[in-house]
DNA sequence: GCCGATAGTGAGTATTCACTCACTCACCAT
DNA sequence: ATGGTGAGTGAGTGAATACTCACTATCGGC
């Protein structure tokens, strides 16, 4: 495909259609999906949404799972851009600093929850091994990446990643659109940056 | 209901009384719906596994819906009942002890999966109103239940439901199961206890 | 023995949806 | 102009499945 797209790039003067379409599906599958879910989301919602006949999404993505997949997989990328987005407005030395900055970037990532809701939705389905697999290839990427970047403690990662969990929990439940003592317990100290 | 069921306890052979069934079905519902989610669980598969018509379950549970949410209650009802034992076995004191020894509590009674995967399903469902309502109600009992009869701080108590996220995310990538090093980072000092 | 009620089911129906296929159209090199 | 190639689609198909209904079986009480 990119060798492909390689070659064609001196004969052609416009860049390969098809890849432009797959973006646009790509982006359009994180919608959808985040929306209802792997199961719950039909291929047509998620043509409907990028403007494309539901054939011609089948032709990009021959089956729904790799269209979940490469929705999943643009994600944790969508991620690793933010968290390394937050570290660079920190200096170096400080690995608490830096991880609190990655909190809050991820915590303004997810405001607008399709990408918190992706997540959930992967973790839902991950009994479909391919979709475990990917899963299982984002967490590492983000462990990994968050602890050689930031050379925080294994304690203070491993932190990070739980309190990240809990975030998911409070956006699906909806407990921070309540006032209970409760509700304010478990989301205390979780920033929010609201959906415009 | 329950008034019927004691006028009737003298009596019985071939069929069963309707409370009975009752239970015999969310507790099949409880390991089907683990297994695949809300979604992709066809109510056959429930009746199935409870050795039941189809069609007496929809008689039972008017709608697929309900009877996911009768499934997420037993869940986290069974989830106070672990957490109450656990707090037995420890001095009324030491809040610290007896969160440690909760977690603990939780850790076997989640080896199984169909606890943790319920939850984990409901909360990629919670887009419906009621399952999303459900949960929130299941959140409420347990950090209220784990303040009060722990008497910790607010901040053990949100750190105890993170890590019990992080428990989650554990289990469903299938990490634990991994020697690597970013694996090993994220599921330290989570306890094991193999299912039989 | 029969009656009223409750337990229980077989056989549908209507719909949704993943996936297919035969086709058209736009473009470009010869 | 022509033929070849890739973008793109309308119109299916077959299987799965939520829910229904008309029906039978079993029971306790009289």
């Amino acid at each position: 495909m990119s060798i492909h797209s390689l070659t064609m790039k001196q004969t052609r003067t416009n860049l390969s259609d098809a890849d432009t379409r797959r973006e646009a599906i790509i982006e359009a599958a994180l919608l959808a999906f985040a929306d209802a879910g792997f199961q719950a989301t039909p291929v047509t919602a998620v043509a409907a949404r990028a403007g494309i006949s539901q054939a011609y999404v089948f032709k990009l993505f021959p089956t729904k799972e790799e269209l979940f997949i490469a929705a999943v997989e643009r994600c944790f990328t969508r991620i690793e851009e933010t968290l390394e987005k937050s570290a660079q407005t920190v200096s170096s030395g400080d690995a608490d600093a830096m991880l609190y900055a990655m909190g809050d970037g991820y915590a303004s990532l997810i405001a607008d929850r399709s990408i918190l809701m992706i997540q959930v939705h992967a973790q839902s389905a991950s009994d479909v091994p391919a979709i475990r697999a990917t899963m299982r290839g984002g967490l590492k990427r983000i462990v990994t990446y968050v602890k050689q970047r930031t050379g925080a403690s294994d304690e203070a990662v491993q932190r990070f990643i739980a309190f990240g969990q809990l975030c998911h929990l409070i956006t699906t439940t909806d407990i921070d659109e309540l006032g209970e003592d409760w509700a304010r317990l478990v989301a205390r100290g979780i920033r929010h940056v609201p959906a415009i």
